[in-house]
DNA sequence: AAACACCTTAGAGTGCACTCTAAGGCAAGC
DNA sequence: GCTTGCCTTAGAGTGCACTCTAAGGTGTTT
């Protein structure tokens, strides 16, 4: 149980990545993956946990470039420690930076909405442009 | 004041797209613009907030291809309005649940911060693996 | 014996949204 | 008269992250 063995199309279901995409990484260095006697990879649960991870922070935004940093100051060990805090809190700031932007675009696109129903519930006047609504909103 | 005429380049650094991509804009038909007696490009006050409208929209997320749609149905008219209220609130959900999928990632990245912390500062066992740590913040 | 799942390298193709170049031309200002 | 800023069409190039094909191969299962 504790080493159940996953060859790559099984796994590839089990981490919701194409068997292309996983080889696409295990080229760029992002995972690794072991061999049995004829060559073929297989993976086992930890390896699903470390491509959860991976999938975690690519889903934050990180690209590539700085997952392929953050894997190779990993396998420098302990000593890149604070290397790699340091990327993932850059990387952090970014994420909420870029959700705090999308936020007051969708605050804008959540107003058009609203004068939208107003104008078609008649509660807004009909003189009323969506730029002069906007501005009641205007802190 | 009211009828200033903004020439392409002053355009572009107004509302910060690259004249290339105000013309690229024009010619996906998500911006007009008007030309003087020599042909020349001249966009208006308005013009500046439909480009700022436009950017609301696209920093939500929304993709050319709607912004498109978007734009044909309004110069239908009237008519469309449903349509595209409806059209802006799926880009609205679509949005919200990405940000909310992120801000998950968001909250593992966080963890994985605080894990180095206290690996660092020693407040966590040297032997508590990040996936064990994880376990502490399932809900 | 054929089907299936895997292996390799190398390179082409995809989708999105630009971004830029080429190669021609016009009009205004110094 | 030359520079600057604009115009056109058409098409090539960029960056990112895949995604797929080609063309060869091995080993297991039916």
């Amino acid at each position: 149980m504790a080493d159940k063995r996953y060859r790559i199309g099984e796994f590839s279901k089990l981490v919701g990545l194409s068997t292309y995409t996983l080889r696409y990484y295990e080229d760029q260095g992002l995972i690794l993956s072991q061999r049995d006697d004829n060559g073929v990879r297989y993976y086992v649960e930890e390896d699903i946990r470390w491509v959860g991870f991976i999938l975690h922070l690519k889903g934050t935004g990180m690209q590539l470039n700085d997952l392929k940093r953050y894997v190779k100051l990993r396998a420098e060990g302990d000593t890149t420690i604070a290397e790699r805090r340091q990327l993932l809190q850059r990387v952090k700031d970014n994420a909420e930076a870029e959700i705090a932007e999308q936020q007051m675009h969708l605050k804008v696109l959540g107003h058009k909405i609203d004068w939208y129903d107003g104008k078609t519930a008649h509660t807004i006047d009909d003189s009323e442009s969506f730029h002069d609504y906007l501005q009641r909103f205007q802190d």
